[in-house]
DNA sequence: CTAATGAGAATGAACGTTCACTCTGATATC
DNA sequence: GATATCAGAGTGAACGTTCATTCTCATTAG
């Protein structure tokens, strides 16, 4: 088809301007970020840019859904672990210290974002969702296995574990001091001690420290 | 004196202003709420308003020092507490239950414009560095008393105890769906594993919940 | 020829800030 | 006691800037 050509080209070119648009964003803010400097960026006139996406909203929306789909994709380790307990601390490693500085910046740059503009909002809130319901799966097959103990609240518990990311995931964007590589144990163990099963519940103190 | 009225004077306008910032402020966050609706909630003109405050900015601070000045007083409490896990219970109660919305979007967006803003980040972290000696202490003097195990790195606690507030605080600014008091009781639990001593790990289980 | 692609100046709204001015109440002068 | 003088609180229209967006015109491809 003759159509493939120039439907590809604009994808490209979409995508090209979404690359752009990202690093300008990481770097300076959705709000700082004027769409002069993101045409500097992606070398390409306003009133060109605009042929692509109608709006600066547009852009920070793309950048959003972008975001969801490498955020879902990382769950796919999980999948692959051997038990819980692994995938969790793979999920946990990748999350907090394997990310950029820039895709920590740009992450915290769309929960912010998230409180002033609804549309993104909805956008975050429905990555959120859906990575909720992911971990509170993996909770869910991890106690029908005997993996963990079964008298916890498994949704409460998924966004306790979300709330913790977050957390740490602001941190490090925010505090230059902050060491995610000191933590995670920590975390790990303290995660470990809320879901295993009281047997080997003091049993992995120190395992991954030192 | 003749001096004090004139004195006190400016000084009620100017808690006046910052008082009518931060209602602006905690409804429209920095960005979106104008010196006009400032002026508007504050019953002043703009040239008025700039007699007591040269620029916008400087209103922001003295919101971020105020805030600052709040949070440093919710740890009086924690002095008065018999022990260190009534103690952290009563702060985490008074952080993720007890603020209202508007406090709470307050501070979150206070976070965000950290990220952004030198001076406010610099205020930020001063509060945090501030908060996090605090818990430091707290934890230092728990494991002298013997309250907690003292094989755990303190100053890696107090980081991961902030993350987790700052995760819960956030959400709950961002999320209409989160529900503080479901999982308050996890999170206690889960940081009294990782820090009680292994003799009672398991021992309080769902004492709170239910 | 015409339709798509692109450039870049122009536009208009929003916003922080300033400035020339008024109003009020106190103090000093006669 | 009445009047002139003055400080400073307060006003709000206007200014300059920034920025997203659009308009006009050139270039290129089919």
């Amino acid at each position: 088809m003759r159509h493939d050509a120039a439907t590809q080209r604009q994808s490209d070119r979409r995508t090209d301007i979404l690359d752009a648009a990202e690093r300008c964003f990481a770097r300076s803010g959705f709000h700082r970020a004027s769409m002069q400097d993101i045409c500097g960026e992606a070398g390409m006139s306003p009133g060109n840019l605009y042929r692509y996406f109608p709006s600066k909203e547009a852009l920070i929306a793309g950048i959003c859904e972008r975001n969801r789909a490498d955020a879902v994709a990382s769950f796919a380790m999980v999948d692959s672990a051997p038990d819980f307990f692994t995938g969790l601390a793979g999920l946990a490693r990748h999350h907090l210290v394997d990310r950029t500085e820039a895709e920590v910046g740009l992450c915290a740059e769309i929960m912010a974002e998230s409180r002033r503009n609804p549309e993104v909002a909805k956008l975050y809130l429905g990555i959120e969702n859906d990575i909720r319901d992911r971990i509170a799966a993996m909770l869910k097959l991890a106690a029908d296995r005997g993996e963990i103990r079964n008298d916890v609240d498994l949704d409460a518990a998924a966004s306790v574990l979300m709330a913790l990311g977050d957390g740490m995931s602001w941190r490090r964007s925010v505090d230059p001091e902050f060491q995610p590589e000191t933590a995670l144990p920590l975390i790990l163990k303290m995660v470990h001690c809320l879901l295993a099963k009281s047997d080997d519940c003091a049993a992995p103190a120190t395992e991954t420290s030192q």
